[in-house]
DNA sequence: CATTTCTACTGTATCGTTACAGATTGCATT
DNA sequence: AATGCAATCTGTAACGATACAGTAGAAATG
């Protein structure tokens, strides 16, 4: 009865110092491998005590189901790809992004496996590719577009996915936003409040679902605050240099604003650059309010009235969406926004 | 001589929609699998016309190696596994690290998985997982040590890695850094540059190697230059307040530096508001040399002096380490320094 | 007592790839 | 004509896990 099964046409016995596998276990065990397999499943056809015994040896041994097995056999990746541009934001926005989407998937068999990108390039392609080759059991993208075609493919090949930011036109998908509404009509008040009329507004490109979002915000803010709107001809996305040189002009005009609404956290660097290359300062002659993902305006310009988006928290709703996702919960379900927080100025 | 060979027993005939695989290159060349297997891997005994029309019908289907399979049968990954720590720096320092090896592995068939953890529990886990589960061909650390434990392991164990500093007792390995030491040197320098003599370092945790580079470069500073140290009791992993509390207090005593050199871009921030907040300011009470890995410092204080880090050029670096010593390159060979940078002040 | 049903377990085939140990063919050599 | 030998090509087994289709034995049923 020893020694059976398995082992009587395979030559191999298990060695002591490599690494067990379900083999190892069934030999330990005196099991068959799909016994052993079924057990650590908890499959209702196992015996309670022999799953016992099949758990303990399991946990003695210290075994972990080879990934290559697993995937061959069932295509499950166990991966989570994440859709970066690689010419995102300076500042560590997508670390934090990554280490919050990292602490929900340390709970699972999950890894993070990172697929980098320009948005200068073809956006299609990295999602094309994981879609291709079966990379991944679920996708993350961001920079998402009203009517994103990633969005429509992904939902069409039916592989799992969350996007950070929305899209508008009737797709129905996992989703973690910033509520960018409500920022930049709180920034207009904001403003207002400190006796600012004429408020300049530097936007994200219009290509971006957030686009919209934070015009209307921005646009209802100045009908309900009752100030008007000074044109800035830039976005975030525009090389920093540029911003500031843009900034600079509009600052030197005959019509200046006294405010600014800044839209990303990097912008509003280049911003107060432009600001005092035009000899002008924050707090004095206007005031701006900044988005920010890392919070270190506050700490060089105190002046600079800050909201904070907690990417972070952004990574972790994703994570849990797609995870939910795979495991089959409706996509309307798993749609999250969050609010800006106005940290108390200083430090 | 139509569908012999593997097609003969098996049952089943390559779907036209399905994710081509050897077989169906197979099907379509009339060749064997193991032919085609070893004509895409260029072996010396296939033809060379029939290597020719394997790669084209290969190229036509857009085959791609099943990872699963490659993984199953080789033990090999493709996979480079990043060890990041998750309290790292905040602002995108290992974001362009990512990027950086990214920009290298896009041309290979490597792929990057993050491997987070925190710092504060034991910095054995990650890699020793990774060990364990043969989960990745090569890896990358940071936050290295002078006697690194992972760093013997890795080595122990045959494992190709790089990291991101070097260790000091006699271990051999693959590594890219920055050379602290100069940077502090010329930090000193710069300073008495402009006349200032009482310099205070903020200085990287002693634990961590270049703790001592940056120490003897700004020792042999002082000591060439002619200036004199002031004692600061804080180090650059310390929370940003924590930092800005102690620098104030300093600030306020009688041996206030006028000086000081700062050995992370984010802790510089800190620094400076603590330097404010003690009613000082930088370029009139004193000067302040800082290391930055992201350049953003210069366009909110130009007033800071900084030294540039390009944390993207040792991301390639050291990607291009660990996949030269998968390929049995020696350790000797893949060691990089790279200089500070120093761009001319302003904007 | 024969038969069905249920519980607990098992062998085989398979995913896609590659290492290995042959085959087959044609051609030159003895 | 027999032999040797490249040059090409091929089938089989295996990596580790799991879906599937069983089997053996005990218990319940008629």
């Amino acid at each position: 009865m020893e020694n059976k099964g398995n082992f009587g046409n395979a030559a191999s016995t298990p060695a002591a110092r490599e690494r067990p596998t379900l083999k190892t276990i069934a030999f330990m065990t005196g099991l068959g491998v799909t016994t052993v397999s079924r057990a650590l499943k908890d499959a209702p056809d196992i015996g309670a005590e022999t799953k016992e015994r099949v758990r303990m040896v399991a946990r003695q041994l210290g075994y972990q189901p080879n990934r290559a097995g697993v995937r061959l056999r069932t295509g499950k990746t166990n991966v989570i790809a994440l859709v970066l541009s690689i010419d995102e934001e300076i500042m560590g926005f997508s670390s934090q992004m990554v280490f919050g989407i990292s602490e929900v998937l340390s709970g699972t068999p999950y890894h993070i496996v990172i697929t980098p990108h320009s948005h200068s390039k073809d956006p299609m392609l990295p999602v094309r590719y994981i879609l291709d080759t079966g990379s991944a059991d679920g996708v993350i993208i961001s920079r998402i577009e009203p009517d994103d075609p990633r969005v429509r493919l992904l939902s069409e090949r039916g592989m799992p996915f969350a996007t950070h930011g929305r899209t508008d036109a009737g797709l129905t998908h996992p989703f973690h936003d910033f509520d960018n509404e409500a920022f930049a009509h709180k920034a207009v008040e904001k403003l207002v409040e400190r006796g600012r009329r004429r408020i300049a507004l530097l936007q994200p490109p219009s290509k971006l679902t957030y686009y919209a979002h934070i015009r209307i915000g921005f646009q209802t803010g100045l009908h309900d605050y009752g100030a008007e709107e000074v044109p800035l001809r830039t976005n975030t996305d525009a090389p920093l240099a540029d911003i500031r040189d843009v900034v600079e002009v509009m600052m030197r005009s005959a019509n200046a604003p006294d405010g600014i609404v800044c839209s990303a956290g990097s912008a509003a660097i280049a911003v107060n650059a432009g600001i005092e290359a035009a000899g002008k300062a924050l707090g004095r002659d206007l005031d701006m309010v900044s988005k920010q993902s890392v919070p270190i305006l506050n700490w060089i310009r105190p002046e600079i009235i800050t909201a904070q988006e907690d990417v972070r928290h952004a990574g972790r709703e994703m994570a849990k969406a797609v995870i939910a996702r795979i495991d089959g919960v409706e996509p309307e379900l798993l749609q999250s926004i969050s609010q800006p927080t106005w940290p108390e100025s200083g430090r």
